[in-house]
DNA sequence: GTTGCAGTTTGTCTAGGACAAAACAAGTAA
DNA sequence: TTACTTGTTTTGTCCTAGACAAACTGCAAC
C-alpha cells in the first residue's frame, strides 16, 4: 500500500514547507525528485514527504537544509537523539513521575493519562501544576517528538487532552475584576495554543481579566480587539515552527494597529530567536511573563 | 494611524488568498494594486487588505471573485446581508433566546455569556444543548460574519468560549466501552474545531469512544494515529472556507493511507459542496452523524 | 425541470532569475 | 580565552509571464 503520491499543494499542506521552498531545493540540491504526472506536474512519493517532514523537523531544531539534504537518512535521526538526550536527561532526571505521564500517553491511554493529571492537579495546585507539571512535560514532549520517539500524533494527542484540562481548570477560576484585561491570541499561521493557555492560567490566578480569543487572528483584527475589549495587554505567542523571518515585521505592524497605550507582549520559543525590538516586550518564560505582569502593575499602580 | 503597509505574505496570512492568487488579481482584474517599495516588492495598504479580507468572505459564500471586485465597496455589503437575512430569519425565529446569547457575545461580556449557556445546558441536557442551542447558535454566528454584522474576533471569542463549555461538557461523560471507536480530526489547514466538538459531544452521548486528536494532522500521520488507536472510524471535518478543489483528491489519498477495516467519514459545510465520492461517506449534519453511527452499529452488530 | 454542450472564468502549476537577510567563518582586538 | 568586526556562503522569498485543467455559466434541446 502507501503507493498515493501527494501533489506540490499537498504537499506544502503536510510538510509546512512552501511550494517556492520545495522547487528552489529541486532546483540546488536536488532532492526532493518527484515524479511528474501526464501535465508535467510534480507527484511526491509518500517516502520523500515522510523524509521532508523529518528534515522540517530538525530545521525547526536550527539544523541547515543544505547539510541535512545531504545526509542519509539513516543518520538523520541520530542527529537529533544526540542533540536533545543532553536536554532531556537534566530535565527529566529531577521528577521520573513526568516519565509516566509520558508513557501513558505513549500508550494511547487517554483515560488514565487524564485521571493521573487530575490528580496531579489537585495535589499540586494550579499554579505549580503549571509550572512543574506542563510547562516541563510540553518541553519533553516537544524533544521526544524532536527526536522521532514521539509520532506526530501522539504529540497531538498530548496537546489536546492537556488544553482540556488546563481550560477546565482555568474555567473554576473566578473571573478577576483586579488586574489588567489582556488580550491573548495568536497570529494566522500560528496555531499552538498550550503556552497561551499556560499563560492564561497563570494570569487568571493572579486576579487579571483574561481575554482568550484561540489563535490565529488577522493582525488587523487584533487592533479592532484590543480596541473593543479596551486591553491593556495584548500578549501573542509564538512556537518554535514559526518562521522567525517574518516575527519583527509582524510586530512592528501589530505595532501601529494597536492603540498607544496597549502593551504588547510577545511570547513562547518562538520568540528565543528575534532580536529585541522596540515595538514588543518579548517574554520568554513563564516566569518572566509573572514578572512582566507584577512590572506592569508596579507602573499603574 | 493605520498607515502599515503588509507585504505579500502577510496579506497571504491575513485575507487567505494565496500569493498567487493576489498577483493574478491583479494582472487580470486589476485589484488589488500595491505600491512597491525598493525592492520592486508588493505594499498592500491596510484599506486593500480589509476590502480582499471581505471579498474573501463573499467567495466563501460562493460569489464569484471576478464579480466582487468589479463591485464598487459600498454594494458589497448588501450583497451579503441580502442573501443571508432570509436565512437568518427562519432560523431564529422560533428561538428568540438564541438571539439573547449573541447579544451577550457582540457586547464583549465573556462572563455572562458562559453562565448563560451553563444554565442552558442544564436544562437541556448535552444532547438538546448541541443539536438545538450550539448548532444553531453556529450557524447564526456564521451568517453575522458574512453580513458584517459580526467582527471576526467576535466570531473567535464565540468559537473560543462555546469550546470551553462542550469540552468541559464531554469532560465530564463517561468513557464509552461499548461503540466504535471514533478517531476525530482535520487535515492540515484545517483549523475549525467546533463541528468536530458537537459530533464528538453527540457520539460520547451514545457510547462510542472518542479520540480527539484536535486539528491540522497531516494525512500520513492520520493513517499512523489510526492503525495505532485501531480506529473502527476516522472523522474529518471541513469547514467553508476549505478550498473545495482539494478535498476529493485529499479524501482519496487517505484512503488509501488508512487501513482498509478503517471507515473514513467527511463532514462539515465544506463537503455540502463536493460531489459523492466512493473513498469517504459525506456527512452533512449532526443528525447525519447519528445516522451513520446508528447504521455502523448495525453492520457491525 | 433537467440534461448536455460550448464558452468563460478562475486557480494552480511551471520555469528561471534576482536579491536581501541570516548564518557562518575567519580574522582581529581586548 | 572571549568579544567583536568583516567578508562569504547559504537560504528563503519575491518577481514575471505563460499554460492548462477544472469549475462554473448560460443556452439549447429533450
Amino acid at each position: 500500500m502507501n503507493t498515493a503520491t501527494f501533489n506540490i499543494a499537498a504537499v506544502e499542506r503536510d510538510t509546512g514547507l512552501s511550494k517556492d521552498v520545495l522547487r528552489m531545493w529541486e532546483r540546488r540540491y536536488g532532492f526532493p525528485v518527484p515524479s511528474r504526472d501526464n501535465n508535467g506536474e510534480r507527484c511526491y512519493p509518500a517516502e520523500q514527504v515522510d523524509r521532508l517532514r523529518q528534515i522540517k523537523r530538525l530545521m525547526d531544531l536550527g539544523h541547515r537544509p543544505g547539510k541535512l539534504i545531504a545526509t542519509p537518512a539513516e543518520e538523520l535521526g541520530a542527529l537529533t537523539s544526540r542533540r536533545s538526550k543532553q536536554l532531556t536527561t537534566d530535565v527529566s532526571a529531577g521528577d521520573g513521575e513526568l516519565g509516566e505521564l509520558l508513557t501513558l500517553i505513549k500508550q494511547h491511554d487517554a483515560a488514565a493519562y487524564q485521571q493521573a493529571m487530575q490528580q496531579r492537579l489537585a495535589r499540586q495546585g494550579l499554579q505549580r501544576f503549571v509550572q512543574d507539571t506542563v510547562a516541563p512535560l510540553t518541553q519533553q514532549v516537544g524533544e521526544k517528538w524532536e527526536d522521532g520517539s514521539f509520532e506526530v500524533f501522539e504529540e497531538h494527542l498530548y496537546t489536546e487532552l492537556t488544553k482540556r484540562l488546563l481550560r477546565q481548570a482555568i474555567a473554576t477560576l473566578p473571573g478577576g475584576p483586579r488586574g489588567p484585561r489582556v488580550l491573548l491570541t495568536s497570529v494566522p499561521e500560528e496555531q499552538h495554543v498550550l503556552g497561551l493557555l499556560m499563560v492564561e492560567a497563570l494570569f487568571a490566578l493572579e486576579g487579571a481579566e483574561c481575554i482568550p480569543l484561540g489563535t490565529q487572528m488577522p493582525l488587523l483584527e487584533i487592533g479592532r480587539a484590543a480596541e473593543a475589549h479596551q486591553a491593556d495587554i495584548v500578549a501573542l505567542s509564538f512556537s518554535l515552527a514559526f518562521p522567525p523571518r517574518q516575527i519583527p515585521g509582524l510586530l512592528q505592524q501589530l505595532r501601529q494597529v494597536l492603540p498607544e497605550n496597549a502593551a504588547l507582549w510577545a511570547g513562547g520559543c518562538g520568540v528565543t530567536r528575534i532580536g529585541k525590538t522596540g515595538d514588543a516586550e518579548l517574554i520568554t518564560t513563564l516566569d518572566d511573563a509573572l514578572r512582566a505582569l507584577a512590572s506592569w502593575r508596579r507602573q499603574h499602580a
